[in-house]
DNA sequence: AATATAGAGTTAAGCGCTTTCCCCTATTCA
DNA sequence: TGAATAGGGGAAAGCGCTTAACTCTATATT
C-alpha cells in the first residue's frame, strides 16, 4: 500500500505534524529531524497525496482552461503557452473545449468548480455575463485570456484587436487597394468588433467609403472561410483585397481564389490574423496580423496565479500589441 | 459560503448519509425524501465538493493525457476527441506536454499520481519502461495510444504502422516509382520501425533493394522535415517519390522541393502519414495515409474507463487499419 | 403467532492531510 | 535568580464526503 503520513510518522517517531511540516517547508523544524525525515520520505517512497492536502487547505494547483476548440491550432499553441507557464508555477491545466455553446460552457464550468480549481482561464469567445458573474461571486480567481467580455471587471488580456484591424488595413490601403473586403468571425466577439472597427478607421483615413457589402460573417473554420470568401468573389464588384480575421479564413480565402483561378496576390491579396504556424506552410505564405500568442499565455497564467494567491491588487486588462508580418500574399495593386 | 452536504442535511432534518445517498443514488431512500431533498440542495445552490468525495471514495474522474506536444496538429485533434469522449463519460482531462523528454515526462507522472487521477493516457513517444512499470504496479490505471511500448503487458490502442508504411510505399511503387526514399521519426518509436518495416516490405515484394542512403531521421517539425528532405534531394541520385512518416515531415518535404525549384508531384511524388487537416491546406494536397483519429481516441477512452471501473478483463492490444487517403501529391513517374 | 425480510434512515469511523494552539526545554536578559 | 523568550515538537480539531454496520418499522412467510 501506498504510504501515507501516519506511516512515515511512525517510522520515524514523530507525530504527523512534524512530518507535514518537513512536507511544506514551514513551521520550525530542526535540521537534523528535517534532514532524518526527508531521508525517511525518500526511503519508502512517500509522496503526500495531494487529494487530501487540497480538501484541508483548499488548494488543488489545478487550472481550469475554457477555450472554444483545442484542436484549432491557434488555441492549441495558446494552451501549449500557458500549460508551459502553470507547469513552471505548480499548476496543472484541465482542459475544456466548448465549441462556443453555452451549455458546454456552463457544464464544464460547474464540473470545474466542483472539482475545486484553483482558478480559471476563460478563452471563450461568447463568455456567458451570467454564469461569468456566478464565478466572481463565488471569488473564483478568473483571467479571460484572448476574448474579453466587455463592461466586467475581470482581469484579462487580450491584444489590441482594434489596431491590428488597423494595421491590416493599412498595409493594404499602402498598397494601392481600394476595395478592401473582410471576413469577422462573429459580430458576437468583442474582438471581431474590434477588428472591423480598426478596418473602418484605416478606411476612414484614406478617405474611402465603408460598404456593408464588403463585410461578411463566417464560422472559425477553413470550410467556411472558403465558402465566406466565395460569396465575395463571386459578387458583383470583386475586391482587389481581403482582411480574413484569422489565419484560419485567411486560408480558406487563399483556397477558395486557387478554385477560381484567381491569382493570390496578383489578383487579390489576402491578409490573415494571429500569426499561426499555418501562416508559412500556405502557398503564398500569408501576411498576417501577429499575435504575441507566448506572451499572452505567460501574462495571463502569471495575472491569474497572483490573484489565486492573493496578491490581488486592482483588476486589470492588460492590451498586448499586434505586428504586422509581411509575407507573400499582399501586393501592391497593378496600375 | 458554499453550503456543505451538512447544511443540506440540517435543512431536511436529515443525517448527511441521506443527503449523501440521494446525490450518488445509491442506497434505499424513499420517493419522497429523495425528491424533497433534490429540491433543498437547487434551492440552496448545493453541488458537491468532488475533492472531499474523491479523498473518501478514491475517484477524481480525472485522467491524465501524456502527448509529446499538445500544439501539434495530430495531438491536438487526437486530444480533442479523447477529451469528447471523457466528457462523455464524465471524466475530465490534464494535459501535459513532455516534448518527449524523460525528464518532464516523469515529473507529470508524479504530479498526476499525487493528484490521484483515476487513469493515464500515454501518447508520448519514448515512454520510458522504467515509469511505465512503476506505475503498472502500483495498479494505476493505463492506456497507451498512437505509440506502443514493445514488450510490456499495457492496454495498447494504435494504427497499424507496418501497414501503414506497406500502404505508402506501394503507392508509390505502383506509380511506377523506384527510387523511393523514407523520412522517419525516430528509430526509438515503434511506430517508426513499423512504418519503416512496412516501406522494407513492399520494396521487397517488387524486388527494389533496400539502400539505407534513403532512410533519414527527423525530428517532429516542419522545418526539421524541410531540412532532411533538403539532404536527400541534394544528394547524389535524387529519390523520385519519397514517403514522410508524417504530414509534418512531408510538407516541410515540399517546402524544401519549392524551395529547389523541384515540382511535386511531377518531379517528385511525396507521401505523407496521419491525415490531419494540414493534408488538404497544402499545395499540392498531400496524399497520406489516414489514421482513424476519432476511433483511436474513442477506443483509447472507453479501453481505459472499463480498467477504471474495474471492468478488467485481460489487457489488450487494439490495432487500428490505415488508409490511404490519395490527393495531388503524388503522380505515376514520367516514362 | 413467531420469525424472517425488506425498506428507510442513522451512526460513526474513516479518507490523508493542514493548522491552530499548546507544551516543554534551554537560553538570554536584567 | 527569576522571568521572558525562542526553538522544537505534539495534540487534536477540522476539511466535506463515503460507507459499513446498525436500528427500527412495517410487511410477508410459514
Amino acid at each position: 500500500m501506498k504510504p501515507t503520513i501516519y506511516d512515515v510518522a511512525e517510522q520515524a517517531g514523530v507525530s504527523i505534524a512534524t512530518v507535514s511540516k518537513v512536507v511544506n517547508r514551514n513551521g520550525k523544524i530542526s535540521e537534523q529531524t528535517r534532514e532524518r525525515i526527508t531521508k525517511i520520505m525518500a526511503d519508502m517512497g512517500y509522496f503526500p497525496n495531494l487529494v487530501a492536502s487540497a480538501l484541508s487547505s483548499k488548494k488543488t494547483y489545478m487550472i481550469g482552461l475554457l477555450l472554444p476548440d483545442i484542436s484549432n491550432p491557434y488555441f492549441a499553441e495558446l494552451a501549449r503557452h500557458i500549460e508551459d507557464r502553470a507547469q513552471e508555477l505548480g499548476y496543472n491545466i484541465v482542459i475544456c473545449s466548448t465549441d462556443n455553446r453555452m451549455d458546454k460552457e456552463s457544464e464544464y464550468l460547474t464540473f470545474l468548480q466542483q472539482k475545486g480549481v484553483d482558478g480559471i482561464m476563460l478563452s471563450t469567445g461568447l463568455a456567458n455575463p451570467q454564469s461569468l458573474e456566478l464565478l466572481l461571486e463565488r471569488k473564483l480567481p478568473i483571467v479571460l485570456i484572448s476574448r474579453e467580455v466587455p463592461q466586467t471587471a475581470v482581469n484579462t488580456v487580450i491584444v489590441d484587436d482594434y489596431m491590428g484591424g488597423y494595421l491590416a488595413t493599412s498595409h493594404l490601403l499602402q498598397l494601392g487597394h481600394r476595395d478592401i473586403a473582410i471576413i469577422v468571425e462573429s459580430m458576437d466577439l468583442a474582438s471581431s468588433r474590434g477588428r472591423l472597427k480598426g478596418y473602418r478607421s484605416a478606411l476612414q483615413e484614406y478617405e474611402i467609403p465603408y460598404l456593408e457589402q464588403w463585410v461578411t460573417v463566417s464560422e472559425f473554420t477553413i470550410a467556411s472561410g472558403m465558402e465566406a470568401a466565395g460569396r465575395l468573389m463571386d459578387g458583383p464588384g470583386r475586391p482587389t483585397a481581403l482582411f480574413a480575421c484569422n489565419d484560419l479564413l485567411a486560408i480558406g480565402t487563399i483556397q477558395a481564389a486557387r478554385a477560381r483561378g484567381i491569382a493570390v496576390p496578383d489578383q487579390l491579396s489576402v491578409v490573415g490574423f494571429d500569426n499561426t504556424f499555418l501562416a508559412t506552410l500556405i502557398d503564398p505564405s500569408l501576411t498576417t496580423v501577429g499575435q504575441p500568442i507566448l506572451e499572452l499565455g505567460r501574462q495571463a497564467v502569471d495575472l491569474l496565479h497572483k490573484e489565486m494567491i492573493g496578491d490581488g491588487q486592482a483588476k486589470q486588462r492588460i492590451v498586448l500589441l499586434p505586428e504586422l508580418v509581411v509575407r507573400s500574399s499582399t501586393a501592391s495593386i497593378p496600375h
